[in-house]
DNA sequence: CTGAAAGCGCTAACAT
DNA sequence: ATGTTAGCGCTTTCAG
């Protein structure tokens, strides 16, 4: 059906080596030569079949990409991040969502693999990667970000400070005068989740209250049931910390017009135009994105350095709703 | 490197071809020679090459898809209907940001035919789309999206109602008084700001006035200091009708503390929580992204009819700043 | 139920 | 500067 090589070469009247070179822009050919080829390729409409070439080559100049959700704000900014390295260094991003569920992920992780992609990096779901042992061993080099991958899998990762964050976001609340301050988080499964609930026990020493605490899916109708639950309390919560985006979403939706003080892990569009403007604790997913993909080529060109572990800073906006008092 | 069919054959005992059937769960291998060779595979850690698979059979089981930005809130949700459909049908998605730049997305469109997707969904960013023949000749069918093709290409296309989600905009504001009603929009040369601008103008009548329109990238710089431009006239608008997301957000920016009607043409985040609520023609991406995948995966299964053409709806959805006195 | 051989379209290695 | 040959890893076809 389509034209292949050897077509374009007796249209051209040359040798299938010949169309190999020109299409590869490899030296050697004779420019009328070339240019017969050149216009055979163009009357025939030929395009070279990739699927052919990688067999031929071994690599496949792809990369594959796992995250939670492609529409989510975060992950769709980290994964923009990874495509623009990526086409930078002439491949081509593989993405997939996994909707936070193992078994989708590993499915991905599996499908990317059949089709050889050069390297992987991935926003792992589930807790056990010994399954990437195989591909890690013959020479697929892997690189998580947001979270860790689980034991024994010794890989880069790009992580953000969670429990640092977690904690600045808790102090900022205690230096404007809050001491009952509730946590809403997502799954304590969830790596971030989980560093995140820790900062925020740490900040709060003995003025950690369980009641305060809630970890669960970010279903905004059961958030907005434990947040029912905790303002219920003898000694409510004056001010809110939510565990990420999603949250914050769900949190300010179900305050509104309560006047509550609230930080957010996670920056957000129009976090500024609110009223009053959203405080979070910001990560930079640009960077994050950027920085695996980085990572992940360097692998590519060779190093074989022990696993790198890269920690990015996170920083309070405040904006107005961290800054209510009690 | 990896091991092969081959080596799982030598290692099972068996010969290349019952290798292959137990892979695919082809019919016709004794359970007990089958065990024997799935016990061989996951010890070397065998895996199918993909590549050689194609290449064989010459379905690759992908589909590509061409977006302006994998991280714009519309086009990543889009994106990700587009996903869901994909993987339901088995097959795997390749996606990239075309940026709005005709070279880009003739670039990618070039990649993904060279894998030899078995379909193209495009939101297109050129407006010439000739190269696409030799492709749609060979049999791999496109649907475009959001846009339609440039002239000469018949395919399938799902667009929404643009100009008339203009009109409805612009006769919103119209009937809540307003008779200087500005637009801002993206380039004119993109096509669903052209039917914006037609059906925001047929809405004025005689009421149009063109100084009270700005069409040019969403830069938010450039677009404020239209407004501003605007604003200074001797009969300054008393609404705005905003042509696209990214425009919305600038002219919130902008408008800070003014208090001035405004429609925005797309639905965002936390547009009810602004106060006030911010009005909007909204479109249903998810919808967009589902249907075209579905209309590409009829056309894989056979369906050679003439090119169909969706024009899905669009809504009001009133939440005060669209309900505000001139 | 199992296997041997051919070949998908390309590139690498080696002629000429 | 150009051509020939072999083979990447798999599926298809045909034989046992």
């Amino acid at each position: 059906m389509r034209p292949t090589m050897k077509d374009v070469a007796s249209a051209a009247g040359v040798a299938l080596k010949t169309v190999s070179r020109v299409v590869n822009g490899e030296p050697g050919v004779h420019p009328g030569t070339a240019e017969r080829v050149r216009e055979a390729i163009e009357r025939l409409g030929y395009s070279r079949n990739e699927s052919a070439r990688v067999l031929r080559r071994g690599r496949t100049s792809t990369v594959g990409l796992v995250i939670e959700d492609l529409a989510d704000p975060f992950y769709s900014v980290l994964g923009r991040a990874v495509e623009d390295v990526t086409t930078a260094h002439g491949c081509l991003l593989l993405s997939g969502s996994s909707n936070e569920d193992p078994v989708r992920e590993r499915e991905l992780i599996r499908t990317f693999c059949a089709r050889r992609v050069d390297g992987l990096i991935v926003v792992p779901a589930g807790e056990d990667h010994s399954f990437l042992r195989p591909e890690l061993d013959a020479g697929t080099p892997a690189v998580f970000v947001d979270r860790p991958p689980g034991p024994g899998v010794d890989v880069d990762t790009v992580l953000c400070d969670n429990a640092g964050g977690a904690r600045l976001a808790t102090r900022h609340l205690l230096s404007h005068g809050h001491r009952r301050i509730a946590f809403l988080g997502d799954r304590p499964s969830i790596h971030t989740a989980a560093r995140r609930l820790h900062g925020y026990r740490a900040a709060l020493g003995r003025l950690f209250d369980e009641r305060l605490v809630s970890m669960r899916a970010p279903v905004p109708r059961d958030v907005r049931a434990d947040l029912d639950r905790m303002l219920a309390l003898d000694s409510p919560p004056t001010a809110l910390f939510t565990g990420n985006g999603r949250i914050t979403m769900t949190a300010l939706r179900a305050l509104e017009g309560r006047r509550m003080a609230l930080v957010g892990f996670d920056d957000f569009e129009l976090a500024d135009l609110l009223r009053p403007g959203v405080t979070v604790v910001a990560q930079d997913p640009t960077s994050m994105g950027g920085l695996a993909a980085e990572l992940l080529f360097r692998r590519l060109s060779g190093d074989t350095g022990p696993a790198e572990h890269l920690r990015l800073p996170v920083r309070v906006i405040p904006r107005g709703s961290g800054e209510l008092p009690p």
